[in-house]
Formats: C-alpha cells, sequence, structure tokens
DNA sequence: CTAAGTTTTTTCCAACTGGTCAAAATTCAG
DNA sequence: CTGAATTTTGACCAGTTGGAAAAAACTTAG
C-alpha cells in the first residue's frame, strides 16, 4: 500500500489514442505525424508526473512551466519540445484524470445488493485519496477555479454516469433495501467526506496530532464512514 | 438570505486591533502611528472584498494585484498603498477567515442534546456554504495548497478547538446518547458534506441539472444530510 | 484660505512568465 | 560508421508580475 510516487503510472498512461497523436503533430514541427519513439513516451510521462505535481499543489495559473521543468528534471525548451504549450499538459492530465476519477463509480453494480455495493464504492474512493493525493488535488483545483477547461466533460460523461447511478440507487430505495433520501446528494456526501481526506490532509494530520498520523487514520477513516453510512442509509421499517 | 456580493462584510471588518495597527504602521511609510481614517477603513474594506474574489478563485500565486485593484475599482500602486504587499492582503483576508470558520463549532454546547446540537451545526454550516461560498473556496484553495500561511493557526486555534469538541461528542457518547464513533472523523464529516456545496459548486450545478438549480438544492442538501447524520448516530440498544 | 497631511496617479523597474528559434549534441537505422 | 532524424541547449523575446519613487491631486484642521 505505497501512497507515494510512481503513482500515476496508470493515470498518464492511458491518455487516449486521438491525443497521442495531436500532441505529437503539435509537438513536432516536422509535418508527418508518425508513432511516439520511445524517449518520447518516457519524457511525456515524466513531464506530466512532474505537472501533476506542481498543478496540484497551485492550480493551473499558479504554476509554472519552469517549476514543472525542474520537477521534471530537464530544461524549459525541452520540456516545451513534447509539448508546446502549458495548456496541453493540463489538458492531456485532466482527461486522463476523469477516466481514473470515474471508475469506482462505474463498478457500482445495479445487481448487487446497496450495501455491499456502497461500502465498497466508499472504499475504493477512500483508497484513491490515500493513493492519488496528488489527482484528487488537481481535480477539486480545476472544481474551486469553476472547471473552466472540464466543464464539458463534466456536464456531459460525469453528469450521465450520475444519473445512471442515481437511478440505480432509486431502484434499491423502491425495493426496500435502502432508505429513501436523495440519491444524488447520497453520492456528493461519499464524495466529499472521502475526497476530504486528499484534499484537506494538512488539516487533517494538524487536527489529528503526531499520534494517529500513520497511515492508520485512513483505517479509521473508513471504519467511521462506514458506520456512518450503513446506519444512516438503512431503511426504518415501514411505519412510524 | 441573499448569497451574493457584500457577503464578507462582518467577515473584512473583524481584523483585529492589532493587526490594524501593524497594517497601518506598514502601509505608511510616514513615522508615527495614528489610528485609521475614514478613507483608509472604507479603502481597505473595498481591497478585502475584491482580494477575496480573486484569491478564492485563482489561490495565491494565481492572483494577481492587478486583477484585485481592477475588481477593487482602484490602480495597482493605489492598492498597495494601502497594503504594501500581495501576502498582507492575504494574511488579513486569513486572520478574518479562520475567526469566521470556527464560529459555528464553538456554539456546538456541551450542556444541549447531542441531535439538535449537531443538527444546527450542520445547518449553520451549510448556511455559510450557501451564503459565503467565496470564503469557503479561499479556505479550500490554502489548503490545498498545503495551508503554508496559516498551519500554526491550524495547529494551534483549530486543533484545540476540535479537540474540546471532540471531548464534547465523546461525553454524549458515554451518556449513550449518541452512537459510538471517532468524533474527530465525524467532525471532518461534518465539514466536507456541508463545505462541498460551496467548493465543488460547479460540480454540483452540472450534475443537478438545470431543473434543480435554485437556492432550494441547498434546502434539499440539509434534507438529506440531517437524515443521514441523524440515523447515521443513533446509538443502538446496547445489545447487538 | 492655507498649509500640513492624505490619497491618487504617472512613470518606472527588475524579475519572472510562456514561448520561439537556431545551433549543438545525441540517437539510431542501415 | 555514417548520415538523417531526434533531442537538448542557450540565447532571446515580448508581455506580465510585484513593487518603488516621486510628483500631482485632494482633504481637512486651524
Amino acid at each position: 500500500m505505497p501512497a507515494t510516487k510512481k503513482s500515476s503510472a496508470d493515470l498518464t498512461a492511458a491518455p487516449k489514442r486521438q491525443h497521442k497523436a495531436e500532441a505529437k503533430a503539435a509537438a513536432h514541427p516536422h509535418g508527418k505525424v508518425r508513432p511516439l519513439t520511445r524517449i518520447q513516451r518516457e519524457k511525456q510521462d515524466v513531464i506530466l508526473e512532474a505537472a501533476l505535481e506542481v498543478f496540484s499543489m497551485h492550480g493551473f495559473r499558479g504554476a509554472t512551466i519552469d517549476q514543472i521543468a525542474e520537477v521534471a528534471g530537464m530544461s524549459k525548451p525541452n520540456l516545451l519540445y513534447y509539448f508546446p504549450r502549458k495548456e496541453e499538459i493540463h489538458r492531456r492530465l485532466m482527461a486522463a484524470l476523469l477516466e481514473t476519477w470515474l471508475a469506482p463509480l462505474k463498478e457500482m453494480d445495479a445487481t448487487g445488493d446497496p450495501f455491499p455495493e456502497i461500502r465498497s464504492y466508499i472504499r475504493r474512493k477512500l483508497e484513491m485519496a490515500r493513493d492519488y493525493p496528488r489527482e484528487s488535488r488537481l481535480f477539486a483545483n480545476e472544481m474551486l477555479q469553476g472547471a473552466p477547461r472540464i466543464i464539458e466533460m463534466i456536464e456531459l460523461d460525469l453528469k450521465n454516469l450520475v444519473d445512471e447511478k442515481a437511478q440505480v440507487l432509486l431502484g434499491w430505495m423502491d425495493e426496500g433495501k435502502l432508505a429513501r433520501t436523495d440519491p444524488y446528494h447520497l453520492i456528493f456526501s461519499i464524495w466529499a467526506t472521502t475526497q476530504h481526506y486528499a484534499d484537506f490532509d494538512v488539516q487533517v494530520r494538524a487536527v489529528l496530532g503526531p499520534s494517529r498520523n500513520g497511515e492508520g487514520r485512513f483505517e479509521d477513516a473508513a471504519r467511521y464512514l462506514e458506520q456512518l453510512f450503513m446506519h444512516g442509509l438503512t431503511p426504518k421499517p415501514a411505519g412510524r
């Protein structure tokens, strides 16, 4: 359960064919569109990893190419050889991020039972907050700024997925397997409580104090959230 | 229930005597430390209000003095006459913010009953997310960046307050009035779920769609959270 | 009204920003 | 080993950034 570094390998590695070609064509003033070379692939990954580090802390405007280049261990012009503009790096990061971010919700299975399903959804989200805190912060940063660069994806992909899963939740409620409540706000509350441990990590650490700061705090959080949601969503026996 | 503009009046108006003097002394190269003039007070408020707007969207590094000056309706040098450095503005904002931010928790009364107390704590926090979204985002931005400028306040004032209220919660649990659970994570979950509606506003709006976007969404959220926490924290009758 | 104090504007600056370009260094296919 | 393609570097640029300085404009107490 390593929570540090290298964590974005899977994220940065899946940028969607189309984008690759795009980036390539843009990155290289030379005419032809060729497959990426080994060095191109490696360096792009190094850059995206560094960019994740910097963007997730300072947001788009607050991050500088110099900074990213330094973290990536290369010169600024060299970095710009791979990604001709700052926005391009951010775009690639966000595109990959959204995929990863929605994956856990996608797994929630309508044919399963609500409590195991919701419980493991919470677990997965909490694990992501633990293992990919920078991704969580990158996302949060974008949201805070009004999501200018991903608003369409939010309004399409994300909204559709949530709509679909809200239906699943409503189904469970109709079957009396889940307390009747607002499925959208239910999903929001799971997002909020789990991502909190990545986004407000400093605060959580400061409040818990040095004594409770091992990875154990995630176990405690998991236990607490499980209790909260399982109790909170247990259906009342019809009457009263 | 106005949720827009002018909302920071009370925030920016309470900068703590000591700070005022400090700011004054620093702002004016002239020797003596005099009480603030009317214009100074007014303009400082205008600037802080503008700075709140800008900092809350772009974070400290992403915000520029020019931007703040423009929103404040004055020239950059003029603004710098009142606050000689960018950091100073941010510091003032954060100091006032922390006060306001912790107020609701402070009100949680040990002599009251847990459910009404917790319920109204949630209400108050949700109202703050609705009425002071910029303040919430300002705070979130600082957290995302690792709280570099307020870490001491977090580790002292905030931690102490939370420790104190955690004891209150534990007391209620001992009396069997509240489900036994981790009081710290309980507080975190209230923070997370309520602030989510300010910090991730774009996402919430996008997901709920145009139909559910009136202020009514806060009522829905309040109802949902109330249900979640009230059910989730109801103590089980001893056995089992 | 006037002079001292306050506020605002104009001009300026050095450092930093995102980004360009051509030359140099390196890699790699044949 | 060689020549073409790729990668890296150094020098550079125009625009922006936080901030300084000083003079001009405005308030205000007496």
